[in-house]
DNA sequence: AAAACTTAT
DNA sequence: ATCAATAAGTTTT
């Protein structure tokens, strides 16, 4: 370690670009032991970068966003009667209220660090080592690696900043499809109606399993998880509640191997979530998260409080989603996504910036031809084809076409892609 | 409908 | 020096 430690934040670099610089993944897990000076080193490691520049650009532009937004309240806020618009407030927080549904046991279901475990199963020598699994990109990092503030969609090299003595495993996809087929069988047997989010997680609902074989909420899920890691040497972490929203935050409170039930009472829920980051709520992003702040809003009970804000500003805030997740009530519907409501299907690269045309559309051949392969394997289609590109300077761009008739064939997706692409090069 | 923006894994 | 891939939903134009 070096003297640089107290080397202070150049001025420019406001509180929000650091913050955003460490990225997305940060703030939604638990927070390292001393977050402030990871986020300093990240932004360090990263400075002058083009990369760094863009975000620069995106931070300026949300900062102006919000300053917009805060205008507009101080004109919405001035001559009305801030104690009749609460009074509104509350009575639609009463309405929201009447509806409140507690009869229905929902689980989150987390795998733990789950390609990293899955990595360790194959290599046992990396056990109580920090590693990280991708290259380039990290896809996950060990919990000794999360130490260090190592973090999902982490640069490696950024992550070798962290934590020097960090091992990179390459990813072996094949490996966690396997171990995710193995587990979402086993909890098939618990709901056959469950939902499964991603490759990692899955919610469902275990009321009527609970009242056939006469277990308690927490009985089932410890069973459960002990089905899984007997079946895949793999452990979990489960949330018990009466909501998606509230089991899938729950999932979280006692990570790893670990499970939470929240006591399915009004009360109970309420004060669960009076002193919730709002950062923690599905949907909370770090753009909603500084929206939000800026009317005064960190944790779900100063939802209440600035009730008054968010009934005026329905457009900019949504208050029917903001005071259901102040209530905890929000949707306890648990069901599989069914083929046919897919809704895009897509590819893409990054490569390193060029210049010369040929080459480019090479690479879009490449993409058209991956595309067409996955469309075939599983028999989808689609009438719209959409274009995203990306420059050196990190911004995105979309061009999209829409037909009248299916394309499926790589001609077509080549094809129209070029003609999307082409007015932009110059 | 197209493009941008936000979130999530 | 170096910051992904994929999908879905929302908002704006």
């Amino acid at each position: 370690m070096s003297n640089d430690v107290a080397e202070p934040i150049a001025s420019q670099e406001t509180e929000s670009l650091v913050k955003r610089l460490a990225g997305p993944s940060t703030g939604k897990a638990g927070l390292a032991i001393d977050q402030t000076e990871i986020n300093r080193i990240i932004a360090k490691a990263s400075k002058g970068s083009k990369f760094y520049e863009n975000e620069k650009k995106k931070d300026k532009d949300l900062s102006e966003r919000i300053e917009k937004i805060l205008k507009q309240r101080d004109d919405a806020v001035r001559d009305v009667d801030l104690r009749s618009i609460e009074q509104a407030a509350d009575r639609f927080i009463a309405e929201l209220e009447s509806q409140r549904d507690l009869s229905q046991i929902i689980v989150h279901v987390d795998m733990d660090a789950f390609f990293a475990n899955v990595e360790l199963l194959y290599n046992p020598d990396l056990k109580g080592k920090p590693f990280g699994v991708g290259r380039g990109v990290l896809s996950t990092a060990s919990y000794e690696a999360r130490k260090y503030g190592v973090r999902s969609g982490m640069p490696g090299y950024i992550a070798k900043k962290l934590c020097p003595e960090l091992i990179f495993v390459s990813s072996h996809f094949s490996r966690y499809m396997e171990k995710s087929n193995a587990v979402m069988a086993i909890l098939r047997g618990y709901d056959p109606n469950f939902y499964a989010a991603g490759c990692d997680e899955a919610y469902l609902n275990i009321t009527a399993y609970c009242e056939s074989h006469n277990l308690t909420a927490a009985e089932c899920v410890q069973e459960m998880r002990k089905t899984v890691f007997e079946g895949t040497q793999l452990t979990a972490s489960a949330g018990i509640a009466p909501t998606k929203m509230l089991a899938k935050i729950c999932s979280d409170k006692n990570k790893p191997n670990g499970q939470f039930e929240l006591p399915f009472e009004k009360d109970a829920i309420l004060s669960f979530l009076s002193d919730l980051s709002i950062r923690k709520v599905p949907g909370v992003g770090r753009v909603n998260e500084r929206l939000l702040e800026s009317i005064g809003i960190k944790t779900c009970g100063d939802i209440f409080t600035h009730r008054a804000t968010i009934y005026l500003m329905e457009k900019q805030f949504g208050r029917q989603y903001l005071f259901r997740t102040y209530l905890g009530i929000t949707s306890n519907v648990v069901q599989p996504i069914s083929r046919d409501e897919r809704k895009s299907i897509g590819a893409e690269r990054t490569f390193s910036a060029l210049s010369d045309k040929e080459k480019i559309l090479q690479k879009l051949n490449e993409v058209a031809e991956e595309l067409e392969k996955d469309m075939k394997q599983n028999g989808w289609t689609g009438r719209t084809v959409t274009l995203k590109f990306k420059l050196d300077t990190f911004q995105v761009f979309t061009r999209a076409k829409t037909f009248d008739r299916w394309i499926t064939k790589k001609e077509e997706l080549y094809a129209t892609g070029k003609e999307l692409l082409t007015p932009e090069f110059h």
